[in-house]
DNA sequence: ATTCATACTTGACAATGTAAAGATTCAATG
DNA sequence: CATTGAATCTTTACATTGTCAAGTATGAAT
């Protein structure tokens, strides 16, 4: 049997999920490694085993927030209509970030994210997931394919402007957000009707 | 006539413009108390005088760069109709943060905006513009009022998401981007049509 | 010319990221 | 079982940073 008071066991794991409760907790810039290395009970150094340095451990806590968000994203779709799916996935994409505002500045200011619009988007598994439920849907509908790209990006800038805009207004409200959301998103406004009447 | 050899002259404005400047080439992040007033020429607690700590003068920066923004803003709306001002608009707010990505995430990570959705939004001015502006329009062509919260939400959510996507794709290509921002917020698209054609 | 508030400097301290060197443990080998 | 080597952790050290305290220089008012 390990000896725990020296080998912490899994320390790599742990200074993971503490940091993304430290993160979530007290926002990005209130967390340093040598308190994060105290949460979990080691030394101040001890971190420098299993990451070359901050960066590197915010890269891992940012792929584990990313699987988290996919997860979360693939099972708003289970069982839905692609077109209920879409609704339930946009829902999905701002609720995460209102339960979890903190995420949503870590994620999207690191820049480790690089949207390649020439093409479609991709290189970030979210938005690669968001991008082909709504493909699936405009592929069913007929829609003429030299406007999927625009069609996506209006559909993708909308969503993600709503987590921005309901972080901003505050978490006290969850709630009420999901209620806005579901109804903005809803077939008959945004995709059968449009922002005018 | 002042001695410049020890007295700056106007540190306070030296310290912003200068942190404005280095916060939009290395990111706010990288941006030191000590080394910004290296760069003004004075010793490193000389911004104690003007600034009681970081925070506040972080916060004397992002008025700063607000005023540019309702500027930039504005002046998209001089000699426009609201129609077309609109969409004026919706383009200069995407491309002052393509123009200047650090700016976006300085500004809205502080979380110093607090918007409040119970009414319409407001605590920010660029939002409070963009939304007067808005409805200028609405009012204008007899929208039913209790639709405008809604609509309001809607179409700053899709600017604001697409000034989001458009910095993740990177700024190499500015061009680009203002031809499809365009585009997205001409009437036809964006207010006559709706986005499935 | 004196006084004084303002703007600046110097020196200090604690917190932080990180590197180097050494200690402890585990696993594999003989 | 004893030895060895790699992995993991600790300790020590150092540069950078934000901040404070004490002192110094300057310009304006008296």
């Amino acid at each position: 049997m390990p000896d725990m008071s020296y080998h912490h066991g899994d320390l790599r794991t742990a200074m993971i999920e503490k940091g993304v409760e430290m993160i979530n907790e007290q926002g990005v810039n209130a967390l340093s490694l040598r308190k994060l290395a105290a949460a979990c009970g080691v030394s101040h150094a001890a971190p420098y085993s299993h990451f070359s340095n901050k960066d590197e451990l915010f890269t891992a806590i940012q792929k584990h927030i990313t699987d988290k968000f996919v997860t979360v994203l693939s099972e708003s779709l289970i069982g839905m209509d692609t077109l209920d799916g879409l609704q339930n996935m946009g829902c999905a994409y701002v609720m995460f970030f209102v339960h979890n505002p903190q995420y949503f500045h870590f994620t999207f200011n690191r820049m480790g994210i690089h949207i390649d619009f020439t093409e479609i988007p991709s290189g970030y598994e979210p938005f690669e997931l968001y991008r082909n439920n709504i493909s699936q849907i405009l592929s069913k509908i007929n829609y003429p394919q030299e406007l999927w790209i625009k069609t996506i990006l209006t559909h993708w800038a909308f969503v993600h402007g709503l987590a921005s805009i309901a972080i901003m207004n505050g978490i006290n409200n969850a709630g009420e957000w999901e209620e806005r959301v579901h109804d903005l998103l809803s077939k008959s406004y945004f995709l059968g009707g449009n922002q005018c009447g």
